[in-house]
DNA sequence: GCAAATTAATGATTTATTCAAG
DNA sequence: CTTGAATAAATCATTAATTTGC
């Protein structure tokens, strides 16, 4: 709040380097690839920065976000869901249970996938990390109910949520790709 | 491929937790939620482990792979193209240039969004920590061309292939999970 | 020359750290 | 100050190189 100055340059994502005047030695860059443009991936696009539409804010519970950059707000119902799911055992949950989760708690408010996995993530990390300075007596600081190690198969695929989206109430556009904030000091 | 015994055993993700025994406090955990199982969460479906079918392999260039729970293998135009735009300067490429670099490296090979994903951050890390063990002369030892601390929005979603995927060629179960090599020592 | 055994690379996940919104 | 979001570092796991014994 107060002195945060967000700057809207809308400069490509590139333009920092001038042409690469690194004298990196061409060793085996000898490829034999056809048509293909670098060009194209090097310039993004210039995305117009169209501004989010007027909302017709369906879903009631709480400010609608989304659609702007905003972050992810769980309500109350969505935090204890996910705190009991935390209690019953859930760490890192696969895709497929965060889709379902996702699902789920999608009744109570708006929310993503990556929402829950960040949730889970971060809970998990604090708890750790709060034990961790709540270490008095480490008499039994064995991790109790843990994910012991057997790495599970996480299978995600991007999708990226631009250019008219699906038409129905999805996500639209929600750019913020151009517009960062910028910290005042070297934190 | 000798000594690698492989432990097929195909116990459920969450039997290492009898009932969660632990004493911790229900300190805050009196909301009112509605119709919500959580066992529907904790125990994701025991999936059958269906075999891959009979691959007709459709793209030529090299194993077709995948079907089965193997990873991305790179062919030589794919690393080629992305060396190309690493030395362009991408270093985290944005969910909408994935997309594109994705969709531009099928054409010589299966491919992912996630391995374009991973492979620019393994690359960036790799060609960091070689930087950094060949620090003999630290004279200029600035990171060069690398994104200097601008937060970008990853925005992606998760997309869960499974049950029947959409009945394409596309990724059928990939199931690696409990499926792991032991090796003899402590690596 | 060739497969098994070993090692080196590197793809894929998880954990730690950091940034920033509210 | 809390915590959602993102990145960097560490780690695991698999595949390709490479070596080795025949």
């Amino acid at each position: 709040m107060g002195n945060m100055k967000v700057h809207q340059l809308a400069r490509g994502f590139w333009e920092h380097e001038p042409s690469l005047s690194l004298s990196c030695k061409p060793s085996s860059a000898n490829h034999t690839l056809s048509s293909f443009d670098l060009q194209t991936f090097i310039r993004p696009k210039t995305t117009p920065t169209k501004p989010p539409s007027s909302d017709h804010n369906s879903h009631s519970h709480q400010v609608d976000m989304q659609a702007g950059g905003t972050r992810w707000n769980p309500t109350q119902e969505q935090i204890g869901i996910l705190e009991m799911m935390y209690r019953g055992g859930i760490r890192t949950p696969t895709a497929q249970q965060i889709e379902q989760i996702t699902e789920q708690l999608g009744k109570y408010g708006k929310i993503e996938g990556k929402n829950v996995f960040y949730w889970f993530q971060n809970h998990k990390a604090r708890e750790r990390q709060k034990q961790k300075r709540n270490s008095h007596c480490p008499s039994n600081s064995r991790d109790e109910a843990d994910t012991p190690y057997k790495r599970k198969c996480r299978r995600w695929s991007f999708t990226c949520m631009e250019e008219e989206s699906i038409s129905s109430f999805k996500v639209e556009e929600t750019r913020t790709l151009e517009l960062f904030p910028l910290h005042p000091e070297g934190r």
